[in-house]
DNA sequence: AATGACCCCAACCGCAACCCC
DNA sequence: CGGGGTTGCGGTTGGGGTCAT
């Protein structure tokens, strides 16, 4: 039997957007907000599949994308954050304001793949490239295991970033610095996926020129919206806090506007979109939901 | 100027997670 | 609790643009 088609193939154009594609389409979001993706098109008068407007709108038309070239800290920041989620492009983006995971997907495959080679370094395990062939077996055998996710998992929406693929158990502040096949626990780590699709083992001998583990798993927590560093300052995670009991996964892991709630500043990424727009003078209104720390409409 | 190779990125596809009845 | 529908994610593809010959 199988699943029926997520829309009606025979009706549907697809490739390129045209301008008048596009602005049917920013007109509708902008009247009626974005979600029902699949009875949007019609709503719209598009002929298209909701996939393809959703994707459009995420990826291209979105009000609050920023366009243009990377940054040499953007590129930094996605090389670590990398190094910490593997291709976990929604995350990644999820910490580089406007930015989509599309984006940042194809900006990993065809320019930071080939700047990290250049620097010696393997693109998937972020170890130096000499070393990486003679450990791949090892690589195997002694996943890295990093867990930042609190001792009790998440649930519901938050399960989504705990099934990371892995089984991670470390917190972010008990990586170990130097050897990770020696002090990971590797019964943990014991998952039967390929090892192309495992996060990359913690970066501690991806040198960067100065070789601190610690300052590249630091992140220093600059990192992404400007709410979530402050977050990060009010809310204290802290990375050399041993005690600390927010770990870096639940940082990560955590949308603006519980942050904003637990700490109790307004976030200022926590910006409603719909007001980005113009149709709201407030910072959000009550209906907008916020994903990872990014607002939709309402 | 023509052509082939290569690069880049928007868009598609399939699948898994999530939601709701 | 189970099943169907919907959404979101990550991998892949295809076509347009650019560069080299």
């Amino acid at each position: 039997m199988g699943r029926s088609p997520c829309c009606e193939k025979a009706h549907t154009n697809k490739g390129a957007w045209t301008k008048e594609e596009d602005q049917r389409l920013i007109n509708y979001i902008r009247a009626h907000g974005e979600g029902c993706w699949r009875s949007l098109p019609k709503a719209a008068g598009l002929l298209r599949c909701g996939k393809s407007c959703r994707l459009r709108w995420i990826n291209y038309l979105r009000p609050d994308l920023k366009r243009g070239n990377f940054t040499e800290e953007e590129d930094e920041i996605i090389i670590k954050l990398h190094s910490l989620l593997g291709n976990k492009w929604s995350l990644i983006a999820g910490r580089l304001p406007g930015r989509t995971d599309n984006e940042i997907k194809n900006y990993w495959n065809t320019h930071i793949k080939r700047k990290l080679i250049s620097r010696g370094i393997d693109p998937q395990t972020h170890r130096p490239l000499n070393s990486t062939a003679a450990t791949t077996t090892t690589v195997a055998a002694a996943k890295p295991c990093l867990d930042f996710r609190p001792s009790t998992p998440p649930s519901s929406k938050e399960n989504t970033a705990a099934s990371m693929n892995e089984p991670i158990t470390n917190n972010i502040n008990s990586i170990p610095a130097t050897d990770n096949s020696s002090s990971v626990d590797n019964t943990k780590c014991n998952s039967s996926t390929t090892e192309e699709s495992q996060p990359p083992p913690p970066p501690q001998e991806v040198e960067e020129g100065n070789g601190a583990a610690h300052a590249v798993l630091d992140l220093e927590l600059s990192i992404g919206l400007p709410s979530q560093c402050k977050y990060t300052k009010s809310a204290s995670f802290n990375s050399s806090s041993s005690t600390e009991s927010k770990s870096f996964y639940d940082f990560l892991m955590r949308p603006a506007a519980v942050a904003e709630a637990e700490t109790g500043t307004p976030s200022t990424a926590a910006m409603c979109l719909c007001w980005q727009l113009g149709f709201q003078k407030g910072q959000s209104c009550s209906n907008c939901r916020s994903i990872n720390g990014l607002y939709r409409y309402c």
